[in-house]
DNA sequence: CGCTATGTTGATCCATATCAATAAGTGTGG
DNA sequence: CCACACTTATTGATATGGATCAACATAGCG
């Protein structure tokens, strides 16, 4: 294990978070003092569900998935990139974890100990009021996820997926899927046949995939068929 | 439109909330006189999804359903029951509401105004504390609903349902369904025809339905079939 | 290069939705 | 207090979205 002491060369990155950016400089710097980081190769469990919460996660370069188990039965939950932290809600409660988390490629992580957060929480009231603020950003998320989950049909939930992604890839009209087909066949509660045949089925309104490369023929369509609504697909709403 | 201030009367009831439980009297008292209480009657509509968030609601008598819509199609997300609060993340962040609300019955409502709560919210850091693991908390369970929803199968979600409410209800064998099985539906994510036969089919699993009556008549079976697992189904985990 | 995991396609099965008819409640006004 | 209207619940028949099983193609990767 490492010895606690964030380099200094991370700090930056971690600051730049709103979770940490507004704080005082004392109680951040008292943050990275007592923080790990760690460099982990790919496919590596982070975090099982079920276990006791010891460390805020924040991570700084590569990818994570989240995702959770039941009677033999996996389903990805969310993906976390940098920078972002995870599991904010089980750290601040010191309740388990409800998700798990495993690298999807070499990532470097930063652990910052829950009692440390829970101590600077107390002592520094921006920090609390940006916890609250993100706190409030990751329910609302779930709330959406739920909505799409709920209301939409898996090939209404992949055009709007792909509408999201192409919006975050700046509005291009061509852009790459960000992780495996596989992956995103679970996040998106369907098996990967069903995705297969669900990216054919948006041929049909003008939606052409090769490989991880999509491009939208016909925007107007798409949208059309997707009905996005910005109160299920826009992050910030 | 009612004017500010609450009875005093009403007071306790909210006080008792783990969120304003351990707030200073005086800070309390301020958000109290700021606040207003309307009785509504059956099958109103308080909350409209997509308005912005003016009122913390609290929920002081009846119950109240939280739902949303999409494209014509309609989905309940949860019920708010006495004594509890709820779009506390929308009040908090002033973002729109996400989710719709409507009496079941009538019901007793404590509105107070977001921009109260979150001048406490900065004045009082046992109400910050308590906001943060409310926050926490309504994040978690929405987590724990997703999963029921990805990892289970609807009959799995009705005997798992079956088994918490059993819980609510002290644990005896008998008890009654809280809602409409219409509305149960919705919440389970299935329609109404659906859970007719799914009762039919926990019927073999030792569990039997006379209008809103609930018996497990064989606790052993339900539970082996339900397969419950805390990091779903226990609301405090 | 092959080996192994991922992706695609086809055939089939199953869970769940939809449509339709009836029954059972529930509330309302005469 | 009853009769009517209306909503909800049940049951049956059928349709369909999506899962599963199987075969094959493809692409990373050692």
């Amino acid at each position: 294990m490492m010895r606690p002491g964030m380099p200094d060369s991370d700090y930056p990155d971690v600051r730049r978070l709103a979770l940490f950016s507004e704080m005082a400089d004392e109680h951040f710097n008292a943050l990275m003092r007592g923080a790990y980081v760690q460099n982990f190769p790919q496919h590596i469990e982070l975090i099982t569900e079920g276990e006791p919460s010891d460390f805020l996660h924040v991570i700084l370069s590569g990818a994570v998935d989240l995702f959770s188990v039941w009677n033999g039965r996996e389903t990805s939950m969310a993906t976390a990139r940098p920078v972002s932290t995870f599991i904010l809600a089980a750290s601040i409660r010191g309740a388990p974890y409800l998700m798990s988390a495993r690298t999807l490629e070499k990532s470097r992580i930063a652990l910052i100990p829950s009692q440390d957060v829970r101590a600077i929480f107390g002592a520094d009231n921006v920090f609390a009021r940006s916890i609250v603020t993100e706190l409030a950003h990751c329910y609302r998320s779930v709330v959406k996820t739920q909505k799409d989950l709920k209301l939409r049909t898996s090939l209404e939930r992949l055009a709007n997926y792909l509408l999201r992604q192409q919006s975050r890839a700046g509005g291009e009209t061509e852009f790459d899927l960000e992780f495996e087909k596989r992956r995103l066949a679970s996040y998106l509660g369907m098996t990967p046949e069903n995705l297969s045949r669900a990216f054919k089925g948006l041929q049909a309104y003008g939606v052409v995939v090769q490989g991880n490369r999509v491009t939208i023929t016909d925007q107007q369509d798409l949208e059309r068929f997707a009905k996005p609504n910005r109160l299920i697909d826009d992050p910030h709403s």
